[in-house]
DNA sequence: CCATTGCTTGCAATCGTGTGCAACAAACGA
DNA sequence: TCGTTTGTTGCACACGATTGCAAGCAATGG
């Protein structure tokens, strides 16, 4: 025998009453209007199904009572949304915090860019060494897909993702087999361009700060390997030195070639946080820069304009490059044909290179 | 003669079957299971009506087919959400960034804080002229509550927000005929701090960069004053200068009093931003910091330490700011009682404020 | 005068999840 | 044997919006 059940509720009485301090809804609109909530609705949206004397009375009283349309319950009839998660990955040993300023830049950019689309941007944190969490973002339906700042070491992971269909955007730089997309800029060209311009300017002993590990670096170190080659500067494995982005490892990267001996005459930083910080400690060891060694970052973030010695960089295209994440992964959900994109750099000459006087 | 409707819908069928490629939900579960999605969502919200093997089974079954539960559905049903909305508020004349990299500090601890108390972070620039639009991101369901960066020149549109019952938490000064909440560091006693040490690094003409019209600006000044006043140095009001938070302030303050030949020894600046601008034109004049001049900022951003001559500056706590941020917010929407919070700063001594040799 | 057309509007179902109540099964006590 | 208790599960509705279809009304044409 079937189960049945005696209770039957009431039907809802229509008539809403609009409680003080009640968030308002579409139902005390279309009762103070007179009409139906799909009349509101339609009214509401445009639609040209409503007429206009009714349109713009109902349009009034949402504007007069404040009414906003609620959001997640329009999602949720609609099957989509225009919220858009940007992670940024962060190092749980070290519990670094967003700190580099140009990734910094590049949230501002994306806050723009997604704006000027009418999207809405969830900022989130996560665990690099749970990347595999940002799937969650999107399978919640928390947003329709993610942009992921800094690839860091973790490419693996990322194809993996895409694999999985996750829609996903990376800053940074293209791999061979790579399934995901990214943007970034030519960090191959950048690295050959700040290279050149320190042998331009006289270097010989160009000492590279950086991880090559991480594929943004690793790159920009490939670009340093060109210069030297096509100058025919031998490469000297000993001024490599692997600085991360931590706090101290510029000055534990200087004291290390000053400790060894090992003689330079420029540094060619991979952020202009590391050429900072690089000067910094220098000029502590009595190294003055330009004079004794000429240095170059990576990025142009704001600062380098105003520091002492003013930093020549290389500037990556921040404003152009969040357009180009958003578009791509808004081409990403909308299942349009995408491939990921490498954008132009450019040399920014400051003090910080000033050709140094000839040896004698 | 009512309306009558002859069409009647069939009930859906109730074993959906999984499309490949489509999203996962609670019914797919319930199927997979063999139960009903009452008996889902129970399990998976952990409630104790449910059989102990059925819910570990439930649970297996979800992990392994990476089901995540539906935030906005679960939301509209619960009537909560958990997200907050963090507004950055920018000048549209300028099209000004999320520049200020104390502002940006601020922004990493507020993600810190709160995604350790498991909420969202929804990150939103809104034109500092129309702060009332932020009301639109609460009303919408969007977020539960709205987190101010910065309360600038707009307080009175605050109150208003205030009064309309917006839950809003603001960083900022605390102000006479406050209805909102604010949470900030005391701004008084850091310029009292500030202009103290210079005094007592031998300074008698200490600038004032910085528009004390900004709520927290001016608190500063107040302390600049009380400082001057305490030690019995006349205020020369030419001395302060109204430098913006936009590019190119201070150096136009800076050549100000230099074109007017008002003589200064000293300046407090009130962000270390404009700080490291003043020591760039200050350089370019041919004034040493701090031989010449000596500067102290404000902030302590992380670049502080590095610039060079590495910065003198009061310390706000930002960490302790983005919890109390929060824990306000939080207290706010919860209905508690809350009133606005003054936290501690800090004299930070180093390089920029090194005492000036003796006049002859 | 009635059929047709065009313009507006409302009914009811729907999106994916949570929960009060009812129902069923098993265990228990009298 | 039968009522009661305890533990587990399902039905049906609700959350606040959108929309296909049907229906009402006025204007129009034959």
């Amino acid at each position: 025998m079937p189960r049945t059940h005696k209770r039957k509720r009431v039907k809802k009485a229509v008539t809403r009453i609009p409680v003080s301090g009640q968030r308002m809804q579409m139902q005390d609109i279309a009762n103070l209007a007179g009409v139906s909530t799909s009349t509101v609705s339609r009214a509401l949206s445009h639609s040209s199904l409503v007429n206009d004397e009714t349109r713009t009375r109902i349009a009034e009283l949402a504007r007069s009572h404040n009414y906003s349309i609620n959001i997640g319950a329009r999602n949720l009839r609609l099957q989509h949304s225009r919220t858009v998660a940007v992670v940024v990955p962060y190092d749980a040993r070290t519990r670094q915090h967003i700190s580099d300023p140009f990734f910094v830049s590049m949230l501002g950019s994306l806050a723009d860019a997604l704006t000027a689309q009418g999207y809405d941007m969830l900022l989130s944190r996560v665990d690099a060494e749970r990347l595999d969490l940002v799937a969650e973002l999107e399978a919640s339906g928390r947003a329709i897909g993610v942009i992921l700042i800094g690839q860091w070491h973790h490419h693996d992971q990322l194809n993996e993702l895409a694999n999985r269909k996750v829609p996903l955007v990376v800053w940074g730089a293209r791999l061979p087999r790579q399934t995901y997309c990214t943007v970034g800029s030519d960090n191959i060209t950048g690295g050959l361009l700040a290279t050149q311009h320190l042998i331009e300017t006289g270097r010989r002993r160009i000492a590279f700060f950086g991880d090559p590990e991480l594929p943004e670096i690793g790159q920009r170190y490939e670009g340093y390997q060109r210069a030297l080659k096509h100058h025919g500067i031998p490469l000297d494995a000993r001024l490599v030195v692997s600085a991360e982005f931590s706090e101290g490892s510029s000055r534990r990267a200087v004291d290390a070639l000053l400790e060894k001996k090992i003689a330079f005459d420029a540094v060619f930083a991979s952020s202009d946080l590391l050429a900072m910080r690089a000067i910094g400690a220098l000029r502590e060891k009595g190294l003055l820069v330009p004079r004794d060694v000429g240095v170059v970052g990576y990025d142009d973030i704001e600062l380098s304009q105003y520091f002492h010695p003013s930093l020549t960089t290389i500037r990556q295209p921040i404003l152009k490059g969040g357009e180009a994440l958003v578009n791509a992964l808004l081409a990403l959900v909308a299942n349009k044909a995408l491939s990921s994109e490498v954008l132009p750099t450019e040399l920014v000459v400051r003090e910080s290179s000033a050709p140094s006087p000839a040896p004698p």
